[in-house]
DNA sequence: AACGCATACAACCGCGAACGT
DNA sequence: CACGTTCGCGGTTGTATGCGT
């Protein structure tokens, strides 16, 4: 069916954010939470189509994105879910609080993969790349163990081959999604047509996973839009110096760029993000 | 110091799913 | 049920930065 672009091309700025189209946009989100996308832009006075909007902030502004290189621990989680998942980057992300997709996407292509590939894994099927076959289980509840303990580089075995992950997609949210609420034990046996196995419940650290579907997602930044006075202050919140501390390190827009009265910019046209007092604290820009 | 290559990451594109009418 | 719109996801590309020669 003739897809409409996202946008109509027309006056739409793409390429790299700048700093001030970050502060509309953050503005605009704590202003009015997230919604319809499509609107966003418009509303917020940014030349961008809505699309770029969210992924601008939900890969980069999210005030709960942690910053810096995965942990060891993070990464071998990400290997781990990623034998069960495969590719589907979205679902490994909602299991690493403060990684987005997109980040733990370029992890794996540009460290993980090679990681793998250099202890002999194929980073696609999670098996020997000169092992003809490592199946030595016959069901799903194999013995694996927590990442914890696996130790990839001589204990290859540890990485089971994926299930087919393109076609398990409903199969697999499905169980997905009834996870936080079906007891685990239940799974691995005779399931409705189980060709799905990417739960194994013997597994303590995917069980653990599993039970907690989404858990690390914090709710509170989902702000509902705020009343008339938008206080987002009033909303229960932690604090949003601890959350925007990057931001106000100025550590990736650029001191310069960004300015430390950024948040004080009153030709901003929104209720600006002082308005929240940052936590009724202000900021005093460092000397320099 | 200059150049070329490799790497890492941000951003874009296109597709399919979900939802509304 | 068919169609249109919007959103989210995953693959891919572009660009900035680092490193070696």
């Amino acid at each position: 069916m003739g897809r409409q672009p996202c946008c109509d091309k027309l006056g739409v700025k793409k390429g790299p954010w700048t700093a001030e189209e970050d502060k509309k946009l953050i503005n605009f989100i704590l202003t009015n939470g997230q919604c319809c996308w499509r609107a966003v832009p418009k509303l917020a006075g940014l030349l961008r189509c809505g699309k770029s909007c969210r992924l601008r902030w939900t890969n980069y502004l999210r005030p709960d994105l942690k910053r810096g290189l995965l942990t060891e621990a993070e990464e071998q989680l990400v290997i781990d879910l990623h034998a069960r998942l495969g590719n589907r980057w979205s679902k490994i992300a909602a299991r690493l609080p403060g990684r987005t997709d997109n980040e733990i996407k370029n992890h794996w292509n540009t460290h993980i993969k090679k990681k793998l590939t250099k202890m002999g894994i194929d980073p696609v099927t999670h098996e020997p790349i000169n092992k003809p076959s490592i199946t030595t289980t016959t069901t799903n509840c194999s013995s694996q163990q927590t990442p914890s303990t696996v130790d990839h580089q001589s204990e290859p075995e540890n990485i089971r081959p994926p299930s087919p992950p393109q076609k398990t997609d409903e199969s697999l949210a499905t169980s997905e999604e009834n996870s936080s609420s079906s007891p685990p034990g239940t799974c691995c046996g005779a399931e409705s047509g189980s060709s799905d196995n990417n739960r194994d419940d013997d597994d303590p650290l995917m069980n653990f996973l599993w039970e907690n579907d989404t858990p690390f997602l914090d709710p509170w930044w989902d702000f509902p839009a705020p009343p008339a006075g938008n206080t987002i202050n009033n909303v229960d919140m932690p604090p949003w110096e601890e959350n925007f501390a990057w931001l106000l390190d100025c550590q990736d827009f650029g001191v310069e760029e960004f300015g430390y009265g950024c948040f004080n910019d009153v030709d901003m046209g929104v209720n600006n993000i002082n308005t929240l007092n940052m936590g009724d604290k202000l900021y005093n820009a460092p000397p320099g």
